[in-house]
DNA sequence: TCCTGTGAAGAAATTCACAGCT
DNA sequence: AGCTGTGAATTTCTTCACAGGA
């Protein structure tokens, strides 16, 4: 959570909503569907459709009135502005349990991002294979030989801010960081957390309000 | 990415940091520190001190002038707030590589979230152990021997659905939801949405700003 | 008539800046 | 002097509401 930019472009907000239009579209592509509407796209993310509008409007006009937006018009504009072009690769650090998930997760390499080094640092997985590559070291990541765009840290807490380091000082600017700390970066590298006890956190806040309600509201009623 | 509620209390955006706080706070207090100041807390979670000030006096005021905040206080106020007293029974649906690792997380029961089951669909992994817990079936969940306050869904995309709707059907009020799709609920059913793919489209998107900046900047420069 | 695109209004979140307590 | 608490200002995000093209 931090840094900017964006300067005169898209705002923040909407770019965390592309990821989801592009899903739809995507899906609405599959089914055949050539065009959609905002309303249809609003009621598929779940948010309204003068949002849609706005969003889809800041990539610049690619609806026509009366009718919808061409899907496959839509997606290309999407993809074109996150960058999907070009192949991301990516580097996982920490071969536990999560990160040989994310190692197996199938849902990266249509996305562009492709897996192109994992990482321990415990000598008894260093040079075992999974899924295909063999573990390496952080040391030997060599920038050269393997350029690495997104650095995914899924190692203990107590290991996460040297392992940022470390990528920060291969060339990676920007990192997927799975461990429950805030890591400090430079600012032009960007970092975005992932903390299943934090959601989890904010999933009991919204349920203990929801029995405060209920409790006020036996008083009452 | 939806569902308000947090009537005239906490900010949704303060409620999203709650966490952070809490995490910081914990660990001051394993330090041994007594205090804190909102300088010192912005600091440790990369956002401004008034942004802390704001955020801690909506709790009310446990802060004081010229000293700071104290550790214990702030942090039973955050734990009450978030409604941590009570223990929060999970399960997960899902037994894939990210089920297992959920499961192996040691982070919950520390935070009174306790695996209470495991649930998939595959009959070669039914009856199964896994982190100590039989692997059962949705429908051999029973909401009065088990009760579930959280469900964590892990499944692929095409059955997340399903299994949303059934948990909904145990009485289940808050899914925090790892499959790539939007979950359609009842309003008074809080989802979270934690989705790999996004999260790297988001850190591509900011990536191929940069790019777009340098080639800019080399060009004017 | 249908549905987009968008100014304007409204709401929410952030940041400023300083009064006031210790 | 140091640091909180908070109104006010600012910025960002969302929603409204409707003009206007197909």
């Amino acid at each position: 959570m931090m840094a900017e930019s964006t300067r005169r472009g898209v705002p923040d907000a909407t770019v965390g909503r592309l990821p989801g239009y592009l899903r739809a579209l995507t899906e609405l592509a599959e089914r055949g569907r050539a065009s959609v509407s905002s309303d249809e796209l609003a009621d598929l993310l779940g948010i309204r459709s003068a949002q849609v509008r706005k969003d889809l409007s800041t990539l610049g006009s690619y609806g026509v009135r009366g009718v919808g937006y061409d899907v496959a018009r839509v997606s290309e504009q999407i993809a074109a502005e996150l960058g999907l072009a070009q192949e991301r690769p990516v580097v996982i650090v920490g071969m536990g349990n999560l990160g040989r998930a994310l190692a197996a997760y199938d849902g990266l390499a249509p996305r562009g991002f492709q897996v192109v080094a994992l990482v321990d640092n415990d000598p008894r997985l260093v040079g075992t294979e999974i899924e295909g590559l063999t573990v390496g070291t952080l040391e030997g990541l060599d920038p050269v030989r393997t350029p690495v765009a997104v650095g995914v840290i899924t190692t203990p807490a107590s290991a996460a801010q040297e392992v940022a380091d470390t990528l920060v000082g291969l060339g990676v600017r920007s990192i997927l960081n799975f461990a429950p700390v805030v890591l400090r970066v430079p600012e032009d590298v960007h970092v975005r957390a992932v903390d299943l006890a934090t959601e989890l956190q904010i999933l009991a806040f919204h349920e203990h309000q929801r029995l405060l309600a209920d409790a006020r509201g036996n008083e009452v009623g």
